[in-house]
DNA sequence: CTCAATGCAAATCATTTGCACACCC
DNA sequence: GGGTGTGCAAATGATTTGCATTGAG
């Protein structure tokens, strides 16, 4: 998905996100960006720490935790809130905007695109004279079976 | 805004709840739901607690949160989740459904009813061959200054 | 009477924070 | 070198849980 020029690319927006807020450039940061862009789906600190742990990069949660920030700040991670338990994470670089069906049984995370969201928010931001800078759609099911004709 | 007659109806739905569930009908129980409907907006469980405590009715934050949990199931509350921290809840019962734009500088909730919210959901149904029972939609933004005529 | 519900306090769990040491600049 | 970043462990804060007591049915 995320191959090796890719992510150069991605690197480098890193860098300049730290060069220009003055923050250094840490091998730590680094490597958490490219275990990131490593993963396909959505992932919660504890799994990304064990999974760095499994591939013996130590990390401390707390620099795990620091780093999201400094990657949600430069537009490199999205942050979902799905249900009330933890954050799940997900890489943005090369990802078109993009909703959430949740499939409540199995846990399973959908993504979808629909335009109408966007004409919602011209609308809202028209209605409401605001600027919206970030939205949040999530819906909630479960799986039909084959022979449901109608629920 | 819920006036007497309408709170009759919706303890009625409650006591028709608990009765169909086995569960007993406490003075708590009642309390605790009146309370909730004479909120007007979105409120969170250590607000409603210093709330009922300033009026001297005695209820345990355990107490709080196995009702909530209660009335949640008995569609009379939504629960909500903006941002991060502690959930949100409202009364649901005479509302119709409706989403949340949040003004991140002041915290303000302003609720919203867009009919093609309800289009994307038939769309993603349709699609994924899910059944939708709840979705969530949350913009967040700023007040626009008076004299911008662009951002 | 009996067992579910309550109240209190202790336990959880994700996230944050404080602090000593390490290392980027 | 100086001060930010890291790792660890302790602190926090919302929510949950355990348990003795209360009270609804």
């Amino acid at each position: 998905m995320t191959d090796q020029n890719d992510f150069e690319i991605v690197a480098s927006v890193f860098t300049q996100f730290l060069e220009s807020n003055k923050h250094r450039k840490t091998p730590e940061r680094y490597t958490i960006l490219k275990e990131i862009y490593k993963q396909k789906d959505h992932f919660d600190i504890d799994t990304l720490f064990a999974y760095m742990n499994s591939k013996n990069y130590r990390v401390s949660k707390a620099t795990l935790y620091n780093t999201i920030e400094l990657l949600l700040e430069s537009g490199l991670v999205r942050r979902h809130q799905f249900g009330q338990n933890q954050a799940y994470f997900e890489k943005s670089y090369f990802d078109k905007q993009h909703d959430h069906l949740i499939i409540e049984d199995t846990g399973e995370v959908i993504e979808f695109c629909d335009p109408r969201v966007q004409l919602i928010k011209k609308t809202i931001e028209d209605v409401f004279k605001v600027s919206i800078h970030k939205h949040s759609l999530v819906f909630y099911g479960t799986k039909k079976e084959p022979d449901d004709k109608k629920s």
